[in-house]
DNA sequence: TAATTATATTTAAGATTCTTATATATTGCA
DNA sequence: TGCAATATATAAGAATCTTAAATATAATTA
């Protein structure tokens, strides 16, 4: 498993991608989620997940609702109009911040930086 | 250019990648080669960047060796043996990342999660 | 010549974000 | 009965980053 120490900063973003992929989820179902398309490797912890909720929540860029399920309650997030204009920005911002780490790491062979 | 939050996490591996590809460095150069090899998206502040590497140096991470350039002080980092058994662990974590990054944001077609 | 830009390092204060641990509660399986 | 899975929440502390300020010289430009 990867260490999360290099997730900080991405946390949010990934969480916005699902939501916007995935339609309204619930925090649970996104750690779930995570592990499963990274194959084990990144394991989001709920003391970080649930306050970047609320903080988005409280942002206006996440709605939510809550529903009783085997009488446990279950608050769904999905993303406001204000989060659907947000998301696309953030992810062309990761996209290209993964592009600069793979220059940095996996140098493509040939590249000029000039 | 990238918000620098997402670099949370992942500067301290980017440092010592570039050691070990470049040689020894000082930090200004680091901030300037990063900057070059990611076409400027990526700028690395001094805030960030010296507290880093007085880190690594008092884990015996990085070796530093001083020189006098033009009456300016010059410090130059590089591995140290311990250094160099560190980067190669944390360049494959960094790299894990990365893939696992894309594949929530740039999912393969096809790519079967089970 | 004066002003600006580039080079070069350091550190403090504050903000943000993550880790770890704890608390609570139900369902289903062995 | 005990354990694993499901589900959310929050507090204390650690780690890391941002912003700003301090210091100093060389080279370029207006």
């Amino acid at each position: 498993m990867i260490s999360n120490e290099l997730l900080k900063g991405s946390l949010k973003t990934i969480v916005l991608k699902l939501l916007k992929e995935e339609g309204p989820m619930h925090g649970y179902a996104l750690t779930q989620k995570v592990e499963e398309m990274t194959r084990g490797k990144i394991k989001l912890t709920y003391g970080a997940l649930y306050p970047i909720l609320h903080k988005l929540e409280s942002e206006k860029i996440l709605g939510t609702a809550s529903e009783i399920r085997n009488n446990r309650i279950r608050v769904y997030y999905a993303l406001t109009p204000k989060g659907h204009s947000v998301v696309t920005e953030k992810i062309k911002e990761l996209t290209e911040f993964i592009e600069s780490l793979q220059q940095i790491v996996q140098p493509k062979p040939g590249f000029n930086y000039a």
